[in-house]
DNA sequence: CTTGGCACTCATAGGGAGGGAGTGCCAGGA
DNA sequence: TCCTGGCACTCCCTCCCTATGAGTGCCAAG
């Protein structure tokens, strides 16, 4: 259907187009890209991929400019992700390992993901539900005021007030403690309440009140917390590149968590790189821009997704290459911790 | 020297201007105005204002619009705070009663605020400096690391990991918390280097190590965490407006804590509501952009500020009004947890 | 299948011309 | 002394027109 050469065109086409934000015409291709062949062939070539869908011209008589179906073929089969020069490597490995606690590692990776594509970088927090619990404390912070606090494998901290109604002995807390951390210690968030279960029959009938206010708050964090935390960064990106129309829409999606989850895709979606184009977006409003994703994680687990949102215009290899080599990176950072 | 005239001619320029965003000429000023004198009265009114660098018209033979002397003077003394409407206040207090922990209440604020105002709101996490230690807690999470956790009576929470490079006897551990707590209980932050001076040396000689790496960690904790957080919420609001060249500036501030703590101003400042009108902005590229701020706090400590950044053509009072009463409610709600 | 030639399209930039909102000034009136 | 109506003037803005030029589609020849 299509021969080497059209793709050859094709690729030129949107390489151009990303470099010069204007549309592409046959002279110019063949100036820029030594085809061997003349003007007109060209013109041949890009009248069958326009036929194809894959390139289309803002009005009669302007250049080419890719189609999202343009931007697939070219993302899918003619071009390889860009790895990152060593100097980018090292400065990633510096600046991410000066991180001391969980929220500077996501603070860190957002603003430097930002930096390294000049795009608006989006990192979602990993997940609650895919870790498993390190330590369960217990703190009493005033009368009838306990303080739980939660700590994950993956260095993530919760911690809720919680009301007990009745004074409570010291030593009911502590061995309330104790309990909660034999039966809980690396279990996964997601076995918790199973884990619990049969709890409160191990202690005495007249700590039952305690333990049922405590467990209620625990099991009450892990549903709320389930909606993961999104954060982003480099909305300035957004103002350099022509945005006429999607700078509004692309900013409010920013601020919708729900909308950025969508955008993100699944946790369970491929770990590896995934790349929306334009009308792929589940979002209306968002038809001019694509996402960059990858999940990151542990070992083989993935435990949260993060990514690149910018105009369908974009680097794509580049783009690619920066969000593949920082989910690594936050990967190996959380493994140290 | 400016008759009650011109001041009422002022307002009405600047009240104009702020709604029709189109500089305002005589002619409209006495339409939408009753003012009960001719235009051409205005006329000389306006040349004197002018004159005063109060007003200042874009080129010949068009309306006036405001200069920043001009808002200044409008806020100082021609205009007075709008109160919110009931139904306002009440969703206020709705809205943010329904926080769970301080992160909740931040963020719920900074969108209640975005959204009252249609602006960019600004909000700062309650400082740790100007509050007291309500509880201090040890974790052992695994051989030879320890976790710190600090408790804030302003429900802030700040863990550490702490690598104690040797092994620690549990009762050690027990023995240090215990007396942590009562050392530094209700102790103001500022004070806590103080307070651990002597600790050391009311703990047995094999214990010194680890003392010494858990309060250089707790020590660390305060002085790193002195700069504190902002969140904003809102930028979607900055496309509607007409920000041409200032939008990206904003963007770029609204990402650089330091300039935002620059722009929202010092926590020893008026506790109640502060004003910076363009140019009166420390930072440069902000010249069209103006800030409304005010402290927030529990009882007559002001702990953090918040507020709004919009461009010098806004709606003061409104704003003004929004601003002070998402202050007052966020007092009340950290007073109350 | 490729190529040069050619007529055609259409966005864009530049240059007046006209309309209109707004001003400053002045002389007369309260 | 202050207010008012009249009047000439200044420019911004819009519209229209034209020229330009990049780019295309088509066709006939190599």
């Amino acid at each position: 259907m299509l021969d080497d050469r059209k793709l050859a065109v094709l690729r030129a086409i949107v390489e151009d187009y990303v470099s010069t934000n204007e549309p592409v015409g046959s002279k110019a291709l063949v100036d820029r890209h030594n085809l061997g062949v003349s003007p007109a062939t060209i013109r041949n070539d890009m009248a069958v991929l326009e036929e194809q869908g894959y390139i289309t011209q803002p009005h009669t008589s302007a250049g080419r400019i890719p189609t999202d179906k343009g931007y697939r073929l070219f993302v899918d089969r003619l071009s390889t992700v860009k790895p990152l020069s060593g100097a980018e490597r090292r400065a990633i490995e510096t600046f991410l390992s000066g991180a001391y606690d969980l929220d500077d590692v996501v603070g860190r990776t957002v603003r430097l993901l930002a930096q390294l594509t000049r795009q608006v970088a989006v990192v979602q927090y990993p997940s609650l539900t895919r870790s498993s619990v390190r330590h369960v404390e217990l703190v009493p912070v005033a009368a009838r005021r306990l303080l739980l606090v939660l700590i994950t494998n993956t260095g993530r901290v919760e911690q809720r007030v919680i009301e007990t109604h009745v004074d409570v002995a010291e030593d009911s807390i502590a061995h309330l403690r104790a309990l909660l951390n034999t039966c809980l210690d690396g279990c996964w968030l997601g076995d918790v309440p199973t884990a619990v279960a049969d709890l409160p029959n191990q202690l005495p009938v007249e700590d039952r009140p305690v333990v049922a206010a405590v467990l209620s708050v625990l099991l009450e964090t892990l549903v709320e917390k389930h909606d993961e935390k999104i954060v982003f960064a480099g909305a300035a990106n957004l103002a350099s590149v022509d945005f006429s129309e999607g700078l509004r829409n692309v900013l409010e999606a920013l601020e919708e968590q729900v909308v950025l989850m969508r955008l993100l895709g699944e946790v369970g979606d491929s770990s590896s790189l995934t790349v929306r184009i334009g009308t792929e977006n589940p979002d209306e409003g968002l038809r001019t821009t694509s996402v960059v994703a990858a999940g990151y994680g542990v070992g083989n687990q993935t435990l949260a997704r993060l990514g690149v949102l910018g105009p369908t215009r974009m680097d794509y290899p580049g783009t690619m290459g920066a969000v593949r080599a920082v989910a690594r990176y936050v990967g190996q950072i959380l493994a140290e911790s």
